[in-house]
RNA sequence: GCGGAUGUGGCGAAACUGGUAAACGCAAGGGACUUAAAAUCCCUCGUCUUCAAUGACUUGCGGGUUCGAUCCCCGCCAUCCGCACCA
């Protein structure tokens, strides 16, 4: 009997699936249609386990649903720019395109031996210029609609590189690559109008039945809805009134100061006058522009000098401080202080000795604030002490509507409604993404380059010796003519948020050839997407923009309504963790090891884990004696369990050594079974084994099954019955995520085939079944099962297996009896006996008897089906 | 700082969202087969009561609701993730 060999099976499956073109989506209208995507990869160059989880997820999703008779789209794609490719370029040389079309074909090669049923004749890359050709049209058609301006934004500045650093390129606030302090500077950018959708993409959530409930609370929380009121602060010197915007119109009277914003207008004109001021929003420019950033920095101020009236009592005088923690971006750009019901404002007025007053108390406390601003829930009764409306008792909801009613009708402020969410900046100073199609003219100013001209390329010979972007020093890229005038003019050297172009590709994949956007017969058709699944850290940005742009290709006559919300369900899936294998150097700072630079040894039953040594190469030494020449050398290692894995912590697994050493059906049997999809699953060297011992054990079982010759018997129906309700909920754990459910049912009915002792036929049975169920799990191995058994054609298309109602019922029940909600017997009854029969034999015990000893019980409790709980 | 999540045996987890806590797998221990090893098969396996139960305890900690709580409510603690130029 041949045993299980991973690679002469999967290759050979594969190319049958090939021959047969199977995952070549097609339209028909004699079945209904499945669009499932991931989220597509990076080509970094290698795929990691995570790929592997989330690809084979998908995958058990498209294979099910195409044998559930759909047509099923499931393609792939690379989201191919991005600053990687440039710093690759910086760092070793050679040219992004270069370096992204190998990284692209090698990781299609690492990705094919998996044997993912993907429509791989829809492939593409965002860095195609077909693809972003078609992304300049789009980019046109929404400027024309209104959906794109250009305004001012403040960027990471490194000073000495001279160029714009990315986020995750400060790092202590310091440029990753000179070192120098970053700045926050100021350039002219473009934006799409995502706020003038805010209501639209907050109120749209509620539509989103089958997104997980917490990503629609963090695009939510980030689109940020508040209703509060705007008034002006007037100046005693007469110059232009401060414009607030304040949530907590309620607290005014516990005002202490004004707050602007280091890049409010007032702030700049001050910063132009006076020196002193220039050097402190100087200060305050320091550091990243990250929210992060900006909330820990030690809190600053600077007081102005200015003065302004309480518009409740034209005596008061409030100062008005410069402050680092206010955002231009939000509100007005200023505001008004109450420290005593804001632990931030708190904390600045005891720094700068500015005056706390409580406005109001806890309905039984009425201890002043000190260090500790008193900030009770919204909802929470409190009693004021301090407000203008005649409130005494009241919740701060109450007394902010009242507050805003009150401001409204005497006239001097309006309740307005503002979003936290801010514009779209999507202006790159690099050269690796999509160029902006639009020329500058001295005669015409911004204008938008011609139709007919995309796409717009990019140029090939440029170089990355100097600092900045290599388009705005190309000796000719830039030099064009203007399609207004046609005088000579010079293009946007600017390129693309690589988050645009991935806000779209999952409409593209419809018709990935089109000579326009899309093609709106292939988007009535497929869209939307019926399962899209990806990680949780594109919960707002990815998710929001393509919720967005999907809203802006409707209005721009590029898809139909129904896809404004594109993806119809979502799915965010954990990372792979593994452990961390680290010693200490001299300086006891970590040094870390790769999984296969360690061994694992049993230690008087304990897992200890040493680093690989010619010394403990040792013939017939133990385990103890080879740990204690490992402790004597320094080679015990530490490890850090269940970390994301990451190259410079070297807890990383190469999908591709696991492929070659058991097989992508144990990679992907291994990934989907040891946690639920959503949660982190650990890899280990000892499950992935077993995994593979599992799948080897399961081809034995089915070899065992050809080659035998058994009667029919009495054992037959207990094996039948129980294909059938494994059928039942492997069925539901695939259609509910449940896929590691899905599996220890694999795993229970794998074990209940082993044993029985029931005919051939129905063994046969059973075992193809078995080899369909795990189809979308290890679609080669059951292919191969399959066969061997004379299943007909290919297990990949024939129909799923439906369960069998009448074979899910059983007889008799077993009921757990409880006294006083301990379990303390069980009986076993007929199914359909009422409940007073089940409590009489219930009664009838020895435990329950016991418990009652002659008395009556207080209480019965019977749920059919479930339990009877008796009271004593 | 703000926001989001998670917490169950030595480990990954399950429990049909209020009804037998620990299914399934890993690790561990014992045994069978074998000259031996590998492979395979069988048994044990939450904790405590020195053994054992049809005994007590047990789902991060402390309360509460309920006949009954891993699940619902309140308050803590710990860990992880995101924060607009990483993708």
């Amino acid at each position: 009997m041949s045993r299980y060999s991973a690679n002469e099976i999967e290759a050979k499956w594969q190319e049958a699936w090939d021959k047969a073109g199977i995952f070549t989506a097609t339209r028909s209208a004699d079945k209904p249609k499945y669009y499932v995507l991931e989220m597509f990869p990076y080509p970094s160059g290698r795929i990691h386990m995570g790929h592997v989880r989330n690809y084979t997820m998908g995958d058990v999703i498209a294979r099910y649903k195409l044998s559930t008779g759909h047509n099923v789209l499931h393609p792939m794609g690379w989201d191919a720019f991005g600053m990687p490719a440039e710093n690759a370029a910086m760092a070793i040389g050679g040219h992004p395109k270069e370096w992204t079309y190998n990284n692209i074909a090698d990781m299609r090669g690492q990705m094919k031996p998996l044997g993912l049923s993907i429509d791989w004749s829809r492939e593409f890359a965002t860095c195609d210029p077909e693809y972003y050709g078609q992304q300049q049209a789009l980019f046109l058609d929404m400027l024309e609609a209104g959906l794109v301006y250009r305004k001012n934004a403040v960027v990471n500045w490194d000073p000495v590189d001279m160029t714009v650093l990315a986020n995750e390129q400060v790092e202590n606030g310091r440029g990753w690559r000179s070192g120098a302090l970053v700045e926050r500077r100021e350039l002219t950018q473009w934006f799409f109008k995502i706020s003038s959708m805010s209501e639209e993409l907050l109120s749209a959530l509620d539509t989103l039945e089958n997104w997980p409930a917490k990503v629609r609370l963090m695009q939510e929380n980030w689109i940020g809805k508040s209703r509060g009121l705007e008034f002006a602060f007037e100046r005693t010197d007469g110059g232009e009134p401060i414009t607030v915007y304040t949530t907590r119109p309620d607290t005014l009277m516990g005002a202490s100061f004004v707050g602007i914003s280091p890049d409010h207008p007032i702030a700049k004109q001050l910063e132009a006058e006076n020196p002193k001021v220039a050097e402190f929003v100087a200060e305050c420019r320091k550091g990243g522009t990250t929210e992060e950033a900006i909330e820990t920095a030690e809190k600053l101020g600077f007081d102005t000098g200015i003065r302004v009236r309480h518009p409740l009592d034209p005596n008061w005088e409030l100062p008005v401080w410069i402050a680092n923690f206010i955002l231009m971006d939000y509100g007005t750009g200023a505001i008004f202080a109450c420290p005593a019901h804001d632990q931030r404002d708190l904390d600045f007025c005891r720094k700068y000795d500015l005056p706390v007053i409580d406005t109001f108390f806890a309905l039984d406390d009425d201890t002043p604030v000190d260090n500790v601003a008193f900030v009770p829930p919204k909802e929470q009764k409190v009693r004021w002490v301090n407000h203008f409306a005649g409130l005494t008792e009241a919740t701060g909801q109450e007394a902010i509507d009242a507050t805003i009613d009150f401001a409204e009708k005497a006239g001097w402020g309006k309740g307005v409604t503002k979003y936290r969410l801010r514009d779209w900046g999507l202006s790159r100073q690099r050269y690796w993404g999509c160029p902006i199609p639009v020329v500058h003219c001295d005669d015409c100013g911004v204008v938008p380059e011609k139709k007919e001209n995309l796409p717009i390329r990019l140029p090939d010979d440029v170089t990355f010796d100097k600092p900045g972007n290599p388009l705005d020093r190309h000796p000719t890229w830039r030099d064009c003519a203007c399609p207004c005038c046609g005088k000579p003019a010079k293009r946007e050297t600017d390129t693309m948020d690589t988050f645009v172009d991935s806000s779209w590709y999952f409409a593209r994949f419809t018709a990935p050839r089109a000579e326009t956007p899309t093609d709106l017969a292939e988007a009535e058709y497929w869209m939307n997407v019926d399962q899209y699944i990806g990680g949780i850290e594109h919960a707002i940005l990815h998710l929001l923009y393509s919720r967005f742009f999907a809203r802006a290709m409707h209005i721009t006559g590029h898809l139909p309504k129904k896809a404004c919300e594109p993806f119809d369900a979502l799915f965010t899936q954990g990372m792979v963790t593994h452990e961390i294998y680290q010693t200490r150097d001299a300086k006891g700072r970590p040094v870390y090891h790769l999984p296969e630079d360690v061994i694992e040894l049993n230690v008087d039953g304990k897992r200890q884990v040493v680093l690989r040594h010619d010394l403990l190469v040792k013939e017939g030494a133990s385990d103890e004696e080879l740990f204690l020449i490992a402790k004597s050398n320094d080679l015990v290692v530490e490890t850090v369990p269940s970390a994301k894995m990451s190259k410079s912590k070297k807890n990383v697994v190469d999908p591709v050594s696991i492929i070659s050493a058991f097989g992508a059906d144990t990679a992907r049997w291994f990934v989907l079974s040891d946690s639920p999809p959503e949660r982190d699953v650990e890899w280990t060297a000892a499950g992935a084994e077993a995994a593979h011992k599992h799948l080897s054990r399961v081809y034995r079982i089915a070899s065992e099954i050809a080659a035998s010759d058994v009667a029919a018997n009495a054992a037959d129906e207990d094996l039948l019955r129980e294909m059938h309700k494994t059928i039942r909920d492997v069925t539901n754990g695939i259609e509910s995520f449940g896929f590691n459910a899905s599996i220890a049912k694999l795993y229970a009915f794998t074990n209940t085939l082993a044993k029985s002792k029931a005919g051939t036929a129905a063994k046969t049975q059973a075992a193809k079944t078995l080899a369909q169920l795990m189809s979308p799990m290890t679609p080669h191995l059951s292919e191969e099962i399959w066969q061997m058994l004379s299943g007909e054609g290919l297990v990949a298309t024939a129909p799923w297996p439906v369960a069998d109602e009448s074979m899910l019922v059983d007889d008799t029940v077993t009921l757990p009896i409880q006294i006083n909600g301990k379990r303390r017997a069980e009986i076993t009854v007929a199914k359909d006996l009422d409940k007073a029969e089940v409590e009489k034999v219930a009664l009838s015990t020895e435990a329950v008897q016991r418990a009652l000893d002659g008395a009556s019980p207080k209480k019965v409790i019977v749920v059919p089906g479930r339990i009877v709980n008796v009271v004593v």
